[in-house]
DNA sequence: GAGGTAGAAA
DNA sequence: TCTGATTCTACCTC
C-alpha cells in the first residue's frame, strides 16, 4: 500500500498484522463466556470409546458468543421463547432449537469429513467452515433455510429456527429437501432429534392460505383436519365473517391448488434478455451455478413437486380490519398462513403498465432476492434485506414491474417519497400521471384505472384531525384494491401507530426493504406476520468483495478523559454526563486529528454528533459547517452540495438528521463523536452513508468508519452494545488507543489546562442552560413523558409558580446519577468511593478554599448540595 | 412560516 | 424491576 510518509506512519494501526488477535479483541469484550462452548455441556453416556473428540473453540467463535451473551435480547427473527416444558430435552426447542454452543464430543466424523463445511448439533445451531470445500454453496442453501448469527471472515454460525424454516418452505424448499442437504453438508450425521424436529416444524407450512378475492379476505386450506383447527379456534372463530348465504366453509374446485412453476422472467435478469431474444427454455429453471453444482456435488437433483394435496379447498371469510389478529394467532397456532399473490391470473385488477427500461440491469443478489420471492410464479409476501447503498429500491421497483398492478409505497420521510418517485421515474417506464406522491404537500390521485402512489408512514396512520384533501385521498387509497405494497425500511412498521399502515388497505402482496433487520425492543419478530418471511438476507462482506458496496476500515478511538472532565462527569446527574463525554477535550483532538488526516489523504469526512451542543460547539471550534434538525432546507442544500464540488469543504457535521434521507455519494470517511445510545440500527445506517462511495472501486480503496469513545464512561458500554449488527456482518472492530503524531500536531485545539477548563466551564454552564431548555421543551411538547418514577413523592417546584405542568421528583439518587444501568454501576464502584473519599476530604479541610478546588467546582457542589438539602425537607 | 400536536427512536 | 431523555420528523391549523 503506499500512502503519504508522515501521516501514514502515524496511522498504521490499520496494517498491523491481523494475526495478533490482541489487536483485534478489545479486552473489555472479554466477559464470561456463554455455557457449553467446547462441549463443556454434559453429555449423555460421555463420549463413545474410540470415536474422534470434537471442540470447537475457535477465538472468533467465542467472540461472537460473546456478544451476544451481552445482549442476549438481540437476534434476527425469532420465535417468542415459549419455554413450557422445562425439561431440557424439550423446553429448548420452543422458540429456536439451540440457545449456544455446538457441542458435537459424542459424534462420529464422517470418513470425508474434511470435504463437508458443516458442523451440525441436535439443536439446530451450525457452524460453518468458511474456508471447506463447497462452504459457498453451503452458505447460499443456509441462508435460505437458518438464521444468519454471525460472519465473520473464516467461521460463520447459523442457528435454525422455526421462522427460519418457515421462510424456507415459502420459497419453496421441502422438509426432505432441507434434511437431506444438511446432512450431506454435514460432517457428522445429524441427529435424528433435529430431523424430527424438522420435520414436525414444517409439517403443517403452507398448508393455509390467505387470499384475497373481490375485496375480501378468505383463509382456505385443503387439509380437513386445519379447517377444523382454524374454525374452532375462538381467536379466529372471531374473526369470522359470516353471510346469511353462506353459513359453512366454501369449497372451491381444486384449480388453486396446483403449484406452478415461474413461467416468466423477472426484468432486468439475463434470463428475461434471453427471454426477449427468443431463447425462453430456461425460464423458471433453476439456473444458477450454484444451484447446478450443488445438485452434482451432494447428489440432489431438482427439488420434486410439492406432494398433490387434496381435490378441494375449503375456505371461509374473514374480516379485513381483523387480518392482524388472524395472521398472528395462524401463526401461534402453528399454522402460518401463507400469503401469495397469483398475479397474472388476476382478470379483477386492472393491469399498469409499468416495464423496466431496457437499459435497467439488476445485480445477481438483486435477482436472487427476487427469485425468491417469485419463485413459484407469484408474489410472495415478505422481507428482503440488503445492506444500504445495495440498490434495495431498484429491488422494489423489479418487484413493481414484474406484478404490474397497482401499487402502494410507503417510506419514512417526504425526502425519501421524492426520491422513490424520481427512482421510479428513472429506472422505469412509467409515465407522470401514473405515479403520484401523497404527503403534506402533494395529494394528486391518478386517474387511469391504475397506479402507484407513494406516501409516509406517518402520512397513512395519521389518527385525528385531517385536512379535507388527505381524508379524500386516504378514502381513495382504502376503497381499492392494491396489488402490492411496497414498505421502505420495514424494520420501522412493527411500530404501534405504522403498523396499522399494513393492514388498513387491502392489499395482494407486501414486500418490505431493509438494510437493518433490528430493533432495539422485542418488535421484530411482529415483522413475521404483520408481513411475512425473510426471503432473502445479503452478506455485506461478499458484497463488499465484489464491489457492489465499499470496504470499509471499522475502528473504535478510546479517549481518555482529562482528570476534570472525569471527575465532573462522576458526580454530575446523567443528563450532564452525556455532555461532559462528548465534549471530553482529548476527543475533540481526536476528531482534530482524525479530519486534519482523512482531508490530507484527500477523503470527505463526515462528522455524526447525536448531541446538538456537541455538534455546533465541535464544528465551530474546528471551523467546519454544520447541519442539525434546526437547519433551515436552504442551508442543508447550501452546506450539501459545498460538501459535494467544493473542493476546500471537505467536512460537515451532521446531527441524526444524516441519518437517513440525506444522500452523500462522495463521503468516504466517517467519524462518529457521540453515540451515547446502543442503536445497532443507527450504527449500521451511519456506516452506510459510506458504503455507497463513488470511489469505492478503485484499487485498494478503504473507506473509513471510526467510533470516538471516552474511556471510562457509558460511551464504552454502548459502543459495544451498537457495533453487534456490524459484527455479526463480519465488520472487524480495532481498538485505537492512541493516535501517534496527535501530541506534535500544529495548531491543536484545547492544547493548555486552562483553556480546557475554560472548556469545562462552558460546558457545566451550557449544560445548566440546556436542560433548562429542555425542561421548558417538556413542558411544553412533552408532558406525557412526565411520569413519575415509582415509589416517588411529588414535589412542587417553587419555581414553577403557576404553572402547574412542572412537577419534581424526589427520588433515589440513582435516579438522578444514570447508576441504575448494572453493568456500568458495577465497573465504577471503586472509583465512586474514591471520590466519596475525596469528598469527605475537601469537605474537611480547607473550609472552602481548598487550593485545588476551582471555584467553578465549588459551585456545582453548592447546588448539589441545595438539591440534597431540597430532597430531605420534600 | 409559526406554533401546536403526535409519534419514533432507544 | 421498569423503562429512559432527547432530538427529530411530519402533519395540521392559523
Amino acid at each position: 500500500m503506499s500512502r503519504s510518509p508522515s501521516p501514514a506512519s502515524s496511522l498504521d494501526f490499520f496494517e498491523s498484522d491481523p494475526s495478533s488477535e490482541e489487536d483485534f479483541i478489545p479486552r473489555r469484550r472479554v466477559r464470561k463466556v456463554g455455557p457449553a462452548l467446547g462441549g463443556s455441556k454434559k453429555v449423555a453416556g460421555g463420549p463413545s470409546k474410540g470415536a474422534p473428540k470434537i471442540k470447537i473453540n475457535l477465538p472468533a467463535l467465542q467472540r461472537s458468543r460473546e456478544i451476544e451473551a451481552a445482549h442476549p435480547a438481540d437476534g434476527p427473527i425469532e420465535e417468542d421463547d415459549v419455554g413450557e416444558g422445562d425439561e431440557d430435552d424439550e423446553g429448548y426447542f420452543d422458540g429456536m432449537i439451540g440457545k449456544r454452543g455446538v457441542d458435537l464430543s459424542n459424534q462420529e466424523l464422517k470418513p470425508d469429513h474434511a470435504l463437508r463445511p458443516l458442523w451440525v448439533d441436535d439443536k439446530g445451531n451450525i457452524i460453518v467452515e468458511a474456508f471447506a470445500p463447497f462452504a459457498r454453496q453451503a452458505q447460499d442453501f443456509l441462508v435460505a433455510i437458518a438464521e444468519p448469527v454471525s460472519r465473520p471472515s473464516l467461521v460463520h454460525e447459523y442457528r435454525i429456527t422455526k421462522p427460519s424454516l418457515h421462510s424456507a418452505m415459502s420459497i419453496g424448499l421441502e422438509t426432505k429437501v432441507i434434511i437431506e442437504v444438511l446432512s450431506r453438508l454435514a460432517k457428522t450425521p445429524l441427529s435424528p432429534r433435529l430431523t424430527a424436529r424438522i420435520e414436525e416444524w414444517t409439517a403443517s407450512f403452507g398448508k393455509v392460505r390467505l387470499v384475497l378475492k373481490d375485496n375480501r379476505y378468505f383463509l382456505e386450506t385443503s387439509v380437513p383436519e386445519f379447517l377444523q383447527t382454524l374454525m374452532t379456534d375462538e381467536v379466529i372463530r372471531d374473526c369470522r365473517v359470516t353471510r346469511e348465504q353462506e353459513a359453512g366453509p366454501t369449497v372451491f374446485g381444486a384449480e388453486q391448488i396446483a403449484r406452478p412453476r415461474r413461467d416468466f422472467a423477472i426484468p432486468g435478469t439475463e434470463e428475461a434478455r434471453r427471454a426477449e431474444r427468443g431463447e425462453a427454455d430456461a425460464i423458471g429453471q433453476p439456473n444458477r451455478d450454484n444451484d447446478a453444482l450443488i445438485g452434482a456435488v451432494i447428489g440432489i437433483g431438482e427439488a420434486d413437486e410439492m406432494e398433490d394435496e387434496d381435490d378441494a379447498v375449503h375456505s371461509f371469510e374473514v374480516a379485513g380490519t381483523r387480518m392482524e389478529d388472524v395472521r398472528r394467532r395462524c401463526k401461534d397456532i402453528d399454522l402460518p398462513a401463507l400469503e401469495e399473490y397469483d398475479f397474472r391470473n388476476d382478470t379483477v385488477n386492472p393491469n399498469l403498465d409499468i416495464q423496466l427500461k431496457p437499459m435497467t440491469v439488476i445485480r445477481p443478489y438483486q435477482e436472487m432476492s427476487l427469485a425468491k420471492m417469485f419463485g413459484n410464479g407469484r408474489a410472495r409476501s415478505g422481507i428482503i434485506v440488503l445492506p444500504c447503498g445495495a440498490g434495495k429500491t431498484l429491488v422494489g421497483i423489479t418487484a413493481a414491474c414484474t406484478i404490474k398492478k397497482s401499487a402502494l409505497v410507503l417510506c419514512t420521510s417526504a425526502v425519501s417519497v421524492a426520491q422513490w418517485k424520481q427512482q421510479f421515474l428513472h429506472f422505469s417506464n412509467i409515465s407522470e400521471k401514473q405515479i403520484c406522491a401523497f404527503t403534506q404537500g402533494e395529494k394528486e390521485m391518478f386517474t387511469a384505472p391504475s397506479g402507484i402512489v407513494i406516501s409516509t408512514y406517518s402520512m397513512i396512520a395519521k389518527t385525528g384531525k385531517r385536512a379535507h384533501d388527505a381524508e379524500k385521498m386516504m378514502q381513495f387509497l382504502r376503497s381499492r384494491e392494491w396489488g402490492f405494497l411496497l414498505l421502505d425500511e420495514v424494520h420501522v412498521a412493527p411500530a404501534d401507530m405504522f403498523r396499522k399502515c399494513i393492514n388498513n388497505f387491502k392489499v395482494h402482496a407486501k414486500l418490505g426493504l431493509t438494510a437493518t433487520l433490528v430493533r432495539e425492543d422485542d418488535r421484530i419478530g411482529d415483522l413475521g406476520y404483520l408481513i411475512g418471511p425473510k426471503l432473502y438476507e445479503a452478506n455485506w462482506m461478499d458484497l463488499a468483495k465484489n464491489g457492489h458496496i465499499a470496504t470499509v476500515q471499522c475502528a473504535e478511538v478510546w479517549c481518555p478523559m482529562t482528570p476534570e472532565f472525569y471527575r465532573e462527569y462522576l458526580r454530575n446527574p446523567s443528563r450532564k454526563r452525556i455532555l461532559l463525554h462528548a465534549m471530553n477535550p482529548n476527543k475533540i483532538q481526536a476528531a482534530q486529528f482524525l479530519i486534519n488526516y482523512h482531508e490530507s489523504r484527500g477523503d470527505k469526512v463526515i462528522v455524526f454528533s447525536d448531541n446538538v451542543f456537541a455538534l455546533e460547539a465541535y464544528a465551530k471550534k474546528l471551523g467546519k459547517s454544520f447541519i442539525h434538525g434546526g437547519t433551515p432546507e436552504g442551508e442543508r442544500l447550501r452546506i450539501l452540495s459545498r460538501f459535494q464540488h467544493d473542493p476546500n469543504l471537505n467536512t460537515i457535521f451532521l446531527s441524526k438528521v444524516g441519518d437517513t434521507s440525506i444522500d452523500l455519494p462522495e463521503a468516504t470517511c466517517l467519524i462518529q463523536i457521540s453515540s451515547h445510545f446502543g442503536s445497532r440500527r443507527q450504527e449500521a445506517q451511519r456506516l452506510g452513508r459510506i458504503l455507497r462511495a463513488k470511489r469505492r472501486n478503485d484499487e485498494g480503496f478503504n473507506a473509513f468508519f471510526y467510533s470516538l469513545v471516552s474511556k471510562d464512561t457509558q460511551e464504552m458500554y454502548y459502543s459495544s452494545k451498537r457495533q453487534g449488527f456490524l459484527i455479526d456482518q463480519g465488520y472487524a472492530f480495532k481498538v485505537i488507543t492512541e493516535l501517534h503524531g496527535l501530541d506534535s500536531m500544529p495548531n491543536l485545539v484545547f492544547p493548555t489546562k486552562a483553556q480546557q477548563i475554560s472548556l469545562l466551564e462552558e460546558v457545566l454552564n451550557t449544560g445548566d442552560a440546556a436542560s433548562e431548555t429542555a425542561d421548558h421543551y417538556m413542558r411544553l411538547n412533552h408532558g406525557k413523558h412526565l411520569k413519575r418514577p415509582a415509589g416517588t413523592q411529588p414535589v412542587l417546584s417553587t419555581s414553577a409558580g403557576s404553572l402547574p405542568a412542572v412537577q419534581r421528583f424526589t427520588a433515589p439518587l440513582e435516579h438522578l446519577s444514570g447508576g441504575q444501568n448494572l453493568s456500568y454501576r458495577e465497573q465504577n464502584k471503586s472509583v465512586n468511593k474514591e471520590l466519596s473519599r475525596e469528598d469527605r476530604q475537601n469537605k474537611r479541610g480547607s473550609g472552602g478554599n481548598g487550593k485545588d478546588q476551582h471555584s467553578l467546582f465549588k459551585k456545582r457542589k453548592a447546588e448539589m448540595d441545595a438539591i440534597k438539602k431540597q430532597r430531605a425537607a420534600g
